[in-house]
DNA sequence: CCAACCGGTTTGCAGCGCAAACCAAGTTTA
DNA sequence: TAAACTTGGTTTGCGCTGCAAACCGGTTGG
């Protein structure tokens, strides 16, 4: 539970601990919104993968996907949650102390 | 692979990135060598969990697991390999970088 | 002796990430 | 107009993993 002289060993939230995660939740922190080809090439996930990781982050409430059409194609919008903010900002608070602790 | 204007994406060590994992190479950076009740103790693990994380991690080759007897009771040491310490080393990097580009 | 404890390891299972298969709808080829 | 391909995803199946519980060989206490 903690690491001598240097506190307790905070619980990561494993939702977005896991890198794929992170990795959308850092993209669309740091652009806004982003569609689902844009994030696919930021990325480097695979469609199946980007999908399950975008479902398991809505469920989450980390994320809303707004679904419409351009013309005639379909066109899916990621967007970070004010509660998804919040946790990635925790998250980045949490693992910066822990980085800290290992200098 | 990567966010915007922040470069790639670094291939996080899945070995390292696990929590439970994380603790225990984090108390053996700061302290040196910990031996299997002080380890229990300060990460709060059970011991089939903390024997399962430091067997992968001495097959990572990154900490040396070294048992002996104290009078007449078993006593097993832990400590961090050189090949552990950069590993751990680069992971601190790593995700330093990571959470810089959410600032 | 026999029970309880210490110091671990092994086992079993649930959950997860990943890739591949699938699907629907539109577009191009022929 | 029908076959083949692309776009934009979702669902399925599997292998691995973390976790808790069961186990096990000593050792100490009554």
């Amino acid at each position: 539970m903690s690491i001598p002289e240097l506190g307790p060993f905070p619980d990561l939230d494993r939702v977005i601990h896991e890198p794929g995660r992170l990795m959308i939740l850092a993209i669309l922190n740091s652009v806004g919104e982003a569609d689902f080809l844009f994030l696919i090439r930021q990325t480097g996930l695979s469609r199946g993968n980007l999908s399950s990781h975008t479902t398991k982050l809505a469920d989450a409430g980390y994320i809303e996907i707004e679904k419409s059409f351009n013309e005639r194609t379909p066109r899916t919008v990621y967007r970070l949650t004010a509660s998804g903010r919040a946790a990635l900002q925790k998250y980045r608070d949490q693992m910066g102390d822990v980085l800290a602790a290992m200098g």
